[in-house]
DNA sequence: ACCTGAACACCGTTCAAGT
DNA sequence: ACCTGAACACCGTTCAAGT
């Protein structure tokens, strides 16, 4: 209350400007603070009136999402390029795509949970069809190979647990050293494996766990291993029923 | 209400019961109507009792996500495997994970919305790990390769959509012949590239839209194609360091 | 030691009413 | 046409009180 900025008052609402507004919104203080009631606050304006505009939360979220698309498509994107280049031309929608939704980190977790079937979100998908289609992949292939790409499409991938922490627990950077070292002892004999893994990956190699994996690099390592496999396969002119065929003798 | 069967008064609560009542009534209903109050009343109790067992919901969300690990487990592991077999150890492993996870469909969600460092957790992705550097991977390229599978090793990977719906919205099934027509014509004008594949993945050739497309068989395309590619990089000797002075040199 | 009741501070959403 | 107030049916969680 009183943070009403000279943003409100401009005149009515209408379901752009809501839109906007819950995107910001989102953006500062994170999803689950958003909430009609506090949108509307934010909009000078009573929640129940946000119903005007907006059929309700799912569908705010859904119009969010179109928000963000929007942002990613009018970016690197050679629409000249595809053909030969179809990997480029991906690997650079994709790595926009990460840029914009690094931005509002709110929209990872709204698209995942999310089954988004709304015009920005096939469209999107369709322009990204078309790339694979343009490289000269079969649409066979192009079919799987979507799936394969799974939220990748989004330049996000799940993370097996949020970095901002080191393996052994939630508070690595409040404890004394001597509680560090006790985590240390006790994650060695518990979980040597994830501690080799962990140490080999911190850079400066004096810190007890490793905190902090680079997540740009481990992104582009599993897209280009995605990308390189696509590749081969399309080379090889690989169809998912000699597939089926081959698996049917094999095993 | 009056919904209690012999279930309760089996003595008193703790938090084994309270898990095990938990991970069975989101089978039943879903995790969104899994809440305090309702888990109480299904263990005739009123929801505050619950915090005796449990520190709050977050902590019963773990919980269950560990009762859940524990069904993974005891499955095709063979411990003996390892070794060169490392691929097929991983594989029957991420397989079998995947077999807990669609007996516990809320089980996606929840490791999705959850910074998982719980003991159950931790030793599962050691016992992964473990996988890895059996086989001979540097600890350096199990790093990534850990990165790179991400959510797999749960067994899920996020998709695109729901699948249970055609692409064209979510009532495919209850519209008339005619509308569907009517959305057919809309999509093939909008989202051409989606259509093509859409109607290129339904294996009956007659229906309009690719309806339900085979998760298993696309989760096993993207995992072989990763399992592929870790293989490459581990007989070609890679390291991340080798990658980074070729990027350098390169572009 | 374990459970309960009342209460607090929230949700999304409806509906009749105001301007 | 657009916004509001009161209300409904929920949440998770606290805390003092009961047995």
């Amino acid at each position: 209350m009183a943070q009403q900025t000279e943003e409100h008052r401009r005149g009515r609402l209408n379901r752009q400007r809501v839109l906007q507004a819950a995107v910001s919104l989102a953006d500062e203080v994170g999803i689950d603070e958003l909430s009609m009631r506090r949108l509307g606050q934010e909009l000078g304006v009573v929640a129940m009136a946000l119903y005007k505009h907006v059929a309700n939360k799912e569908e705010l979220l859904d119009g969010m999402v179109e928000e963000i698309i929007s942002e990613i498509d009018p970016a690197v994107i050679d629409p000249a390029a595809g053909g030969e280049d179809w990997k480029n031309a991906v690997r650079l929608r994709v790595l926009s795509a990460r840029a914009v939704l690094q931005r509002h980190r709110w929209a990872r977790q709204v698209l995942e949970s999310r089954t988004n079937q709304t015009p920005a979100v096939l469209g999107y998908m369709d322009s990204f069809i078309a790339m694979f289609l343009a490289g000269g992949f079969s649409v066979d292939l192009t079919h799987h190979v979507m799936h394969a790409m799974g939220s990748r499409i989004w330049g996000f991938t799940q993370e097996l647990f949020d970095d901002s922490a080191g393996p052994g627990g939630g508070t690595g950077g409040e404890m004394s050293p001597e509680a560090q070292a006790a985590v240390f002892e006790e994650m060695a004999a518990r979980y040597p494996n994830i501690l080799q893994v962990a140490t080999a990956a911190s850079h400066d190699e004096g810190s007890v766990v490793g905190r902090g994996c680079d997540d740009q690099f481990e992104f582009e390592f599993a897209l280009d291993l995605l990308l390189d496999g696509f590749e081969r396969l399309h080379r090889q002119g690989w169809t998912s029923r000699q597939a089926k065929k081959a698996q049917a003798k094999g095993s």
